[in-house]
Parts: C-alpha cells; structure tokens; sequence
DNA sequence: CTGAAAGCGCTTACAG
DNA sequence: CTGAAAGCGCTTACAG
C-alpha cells in the first residue's frame, strides 16, 4: 500500500533554474495567474480575454519558455494528454515476436496520431496477489484512460475503476456486461474456416483447443462448431482439450478413426499449437498430403518450420494492430464523452490461404 | 504551447463513488491527514509514530482500499514511480524486427523489476518543428525522469533539462559533456572485426559506412581504422560514405582495386547494409567465397536471405537489451541521487561468427 | 473582460 | 508523538 510509490532518498526536486510556471507569466504580463491560465488553455467557457492581454500573455510564455506541467494540469481536474497500457498476464512481449507486439504498436501508433503520450503499467508481472494487482489497477488513474490488455484480468479492480466513472477499454472481447472492448470476431473467422475445409471434403474433424476459458476461446470453438454443423462436417467428438503436453497419443486415434483436418488455435501460451505441430512432425506426417490443418489466429512466430512445411499454415489472420488502433479511438470517445460511441468494436479477421488445406488423402 | 495539453469537451472527473482519499482516512482513524501521509509513506524524517496509531491507520487504509493517488504524490514533490522514454526519430519500432525493439524490452523488463510504470513519449514522431520538439521534451518532466533514444537528439530541450537538474540518461553514446550515457562499445568491437578479417588474410578492404555523423558511426569509423592499422590492413581509400543507392558502382570499382573484404554498419535506416547485399546479390558474388563481409552491429531483419545466405552475416551483437536494462538501472541511481553513480557505461558487444568471414579468393 | 479564492490529493517543515 | 498550515502548479466557478 504505502509502498506503491518508491521512497525517495531524497527530494528529487530540481535543484537548478526553475522551469517557469503560469505564475512567472503572470508576473512578466502584469496578469493575474489565473489569466494567464485561461489564454494559454484557449478560450473555452466562453470566456473572451482582450486580444491585447493574450498578446502579453502569449508573448511572456514564449520568452519564458514555459510549458504547463502535466502533472499539475491532471491534478485540477483536467486532462493531461496520458493514456494507460495496462497489460495482464506476462507483461511485456519480450519475446520480439511475441503475439501482443502487433497490438502495441497500434497502440502506438494511434496514441502518437492523436498526440497522446501513453504510460505503460508494468505492474502486472509482479503482482501475484490479488492486493498489489488492486493497487496497480488504481496507479492507472495517472492517465486520462486506460486500456487493458490480456486474457485474464482481475475483475475486481476494474469494476472499481468503472463505478469510479473511470474512462477504460478492453483489447479483446468481455463478457461481463457494461465494458467497453475492441475484439476479433473469431466466431465468423472460426466458422469460414471450418467451411474452407468442409468444402475440400472433410468429414470428420477435429479441433484441438487449449485447456482455457477464455473469451477468445469461447468464441473460437463457438466458430467452428457452427460453421462445422452448416457445412456438414461430423460435430460428435469434434472439440477436443489439451494443454499441448499429450498430442502425440491424440493424434494416433485420431488417424485411426479416420480424422482427416484438425483445427487448432494459437493464443498467448502457443501450446496448443506448438504441441500439435511437434507431434504431426514426430509421426511424419506432412500437410496437407496426409492431414489437412488449420490455424485459428495468428502464430507468433512462424509456427511451419516445426512442419516442415514452407508455407503459412492455413487459417485466418487476426487484425492486432488495427485492434489496437480502434482501441485507442474508442477510448479517447471515451475520455471526450462522446455522445453514444460504439462501445463494443468486432473487427473482421482476413482468411489466410495458407499451403497446408487440401483434400483428404485416399483412405487408408 | 497551450495546444500542448488536448481541451476536454467536458471534464472527465469521475463521476461515481468518489476514490478514498488520505482525509478519508484521516477521519475513520480519528487523526489528522498529515498523520495518515506520515505512516502510509514511512518513518522517513525520524519521526517516530505511535504503533498504535499506525496500526488504526493502516487498518482504515486496508479497509478502504486506499492507494495514493500517482499524480498529488507527484505534485507534492516526491516520486510517481514513472520513467520515460522518449525515443527520437521515427517513434516506435513499427517493424516487428525493428533494431529498436529489443531495447524497448530491456528498459520494459528492469522498469518492471524495479517496481517502475514507463511512459512513452510519443511526441517525437510529429514534432518536425523545434518548437513542437521542445514543448514536447518538457512534459517529460510528468516522470521521476527520462531515458532517451535515438541517434538524432535536438539538443537545446535536453539541456534546458540539465541545467533544470532534471535526471536522465542516453541510451547511446553522446558527445555532449556532463551527460549520462549507456552505450556499445563500438570502438573495440569494430576494431576486433578489422582484426579477424585481416587474420583471414585480407589486406585490402573496404568500410562502407553510411552518411551520418551520429556517434555510433564515429566509435565505429574509429575502431575499424584503428583495429585495421594494427593488424596491417591497408587504412589509404578504407573508408567510404554511401546513403545506399550507388553500391553498384563502387563495387565493381573494388573488385577491380582487388578488395577482398567489405565491411559495413547496422543503423536506423540499414541504408548502407540494404545497398551493399543488394549490389552483392546483383553482381551474382558469393560471402565468403568471392567476397568477405562483415556487419558492424545487430541487423533488424536475418539480412543473410538478400545475400542467398543461409548463415549470419559476420561481425557483432549489440546488447541492446542490456543496454535498456542498464540505462533504468542508471536513472534510479540518478533519480535516487546515489553518491558518485557512474555516469558513463559502455557494454561490450559480443563477436559474431557468423559464415561470411573466409580467406581471400585466390587473386584474378 | 479580469482578479481573488478555493480546490485537486498529497508532502513537508514547523509548532506544539 | 501528532496537528495545523503552507505549498506543489494548475483549473474552475464566482465575483466584480
């Protein structure tokens, strides 16, 4: 609690030239220093100074080279120009091809588009307990609005932050009700996939998804199985768990009941997929010749070196930078309270062709 | 200057149930706010609490699911527990294999370790102005203090920093007096490329560097020449300047002067290293067997596909992720106002093998 | 059209 | 050992 902020040996106060404030300029103007807070801030409450006195005012700041302190400026109530980067679970991509990068960048991206300075709370690896990931949830204030980022978020301190009124955004889709988030419509995707593969004369199927309730997930299998059931593709024993360790015995039964496509899903542990990949190349089978395979989103490294396979593994690609672009839109709809902003944001995932869909293999 | 900090349409306080503040506190444990700010921060000036009264205070805390608020502890003069980045050119590595990046994860993963937020600063990228660039380094000062980065740094903000006493540190070597740094030792590790060539047997060779006078550059011209003298390489005619556009020419030129090495540099743009692959790709030259090369630097992208390469092209790493790593850890010495702290770190660069280091070719 | 005042939530001497 | 006061640099009603 008390310590969430650092104590400092000493005051880190600037010890040399003071940086000018609003009361300098006042000086320098012959102004009150609460005028020259209303020129320099602009003209909003319709309050009209005389072009004169914005003159001096513009003038001294100028000289003076003053520029408003942020955080002074976010403490009377007012924005500062920060959005928050909150991200669960393992905090940063460190990895360079780490599947949340994309989405950074977007982020990025459009923060620095729309002139806004973004904190990146770092909080998140460390705090195991429910405690401290309450008190780096709340640090989030600093910022005007904050994004999250995740698949699994303490709800508790975010639901405090919503009944605070706190401006927030998820990056992928929520279930619990009155949150807004930009997320991939992976039911669609997953759906088209599996129509891809029915359409090259699969019957039976499997899809490989990872032990993990999340919503991503949830939707994903929620994809296939409807795009499986219209497409005529068998739905019994169709959806299969696993936490990536046990594949290799799957994988046998499965041949031997005369699966011929398995869909798998890639999510931020990668072990559904990397398990599958490995085991498909222990039994020497190649893609699509004797097995056909898909991928629900995006490898976060290229996953057909494992294969073999020279290609892109077939499937679709999810949207992460635009998701993270849109994100930053919504939220600064958000903070500007924009009258009725479209709080919840699906965007389409491309289909990736990918090498390794094809028709079934002769039976055996 | 006023348009530093965006206008709200409407104030964004939060309009729920209010946050509980130190007063709040204050009240349910029937002492002063003072009081509360005193146990929750420390014994810091030696002064010594009741243990009863902390204790009624930490417990009302507790209960109240107090955190302080980032922004009044920061305004009061003491830490926020935020550092700064402020990268300089094209904002943010955008690239996926952006040379960058790894950077970015070092600073992310010390901040993390040492319990600090980081915010971006994205203004960089838009300001093209001096002006825009100086309101924007001056909100840097919402941090506990800043890292920079970037090989072009408009210095009159920085200094304006300085002489304010404002903590931070270059990532990268700096001319400039009286600035912390962390760097590469390029110096030596461009010294130790010349020398392994010159053991292969070379002697006449080439330094294509690029057009830019950023300290990286000069350590690296340095070390070539000085570790080429030493080792008996020929230094008339060693080193050349290119953007990257006219690589065609000049090696034809050397190949004709009977040069049987080149050696190039990694910078931002790859302008030098992306012309020379490229011109060595077109003269339909083989690394090492018609020509050796050597990399002065981590590229972004595997450059060796350009080449028909399958190895790494020779040379160096640059441990940019411990450079991130260390230019936090040098920061909080700062911010903490650690006696004497080094202010200058340069980190050694590992030796790459790679495949494109071999003996000369058999003479024309 | 501008000034004086209060307040954002905290820290820090300074008195008691 | 604790309280009352001032102040960090700004914004925002509210008076004039």
């Amino acid at each position: 609690m008390s310590d969430t902020v650092p104590r400092p040996s000493k005051p880190s106060r600037p010890t040399g030239r003071a940086k000018p404030r609003q009361s300098d300029i006042a000086r320098a103007a012959g102004v009150s220093q609460a005028t020259v807070s209303l020129v320099l801030r602009g003209t909003e409450s319709g309050v009209v100074l005389a072009a004169e006195t914005r003159r001096r005012v513009l003038r001294a700041a100028e000289e003076l080279g003053y520029v408003p302190d942020p955080v002074a400026t976010r403490l009377a109530a007012a924005r500062n120009g920060m959005l928050g980067l909150y991200t669960f679970s393992t905090t940063f991509p460190t990895d360079v091809a780490h599947s949340y990068y994309p989405v950074l960048v977007g982020v990025e991206e459009e923060a620095a588009a729309q002139g806004q300075d973004l904190i990146l709370f770092t909080g998140a690896s460390r705090a195991a307990d429910t405690t401290s990931h309450a008190a780096a949830v709340r640090r989030v204030r600093a910022a005007d609005g904050c994004l999250f980022f995740g698949r699994h978020v303490p709800d508790d301190p975010i639901r405090r932050l919503s009944d605070d009124g706190f401006p927030f955004v998820y990056i992928g889709r929520r279930d619990e009700p009155g949150i807004s988030y930009v997320g991939a419509d992976y039911v669609a995707a997953s759906a088209e996939v599996a129509v891809r593969i029915a359409e090259q004369g699969h019957r039976r199927v499997r899809y490989l998804r990872e032990n993990d309730d999340a919503p991503a997930s949830t939707d994903r299998e929620r994809g296939v199985v409807e795009g499986a059931r219209g497409a005529g593709i068998e739905t019994a024993g169709l959806v299969e768990r696993t936490d990536g360790g046990d594949v290799d015995a799957r994988l046998a039964r499965w041949r031997d009941a005369g699966v011929t496509a398995v869909i798998t899903e890639e999510t931020d542990t990668g072990a559904a997929l990397s398990g599958l990949t490995a085991a498909i190349a222990r039994a020497g089978l190649s893609c699509p010749g004797d097995l056909s395979l898909a991928l629900l989103g995006t490898p976060a490294a290229p996953a057909g070196a494992a294969l073999g396979t020279a290609g892109e593994i077939s499937g679709f690609s999810v949207p992460m930078r635009e998701m993270g672009r849109a994100a930053v839109r919504l939220l600064l709809d958000l903070i500007e309270g924009t009258p009725t902003p479209r709080r919840h944001l699906l965007l389409a995932c491309a289909p990736v062709p990918g090498t390794t869909i094809g028709p079934p293999p002769p039976a055996r």
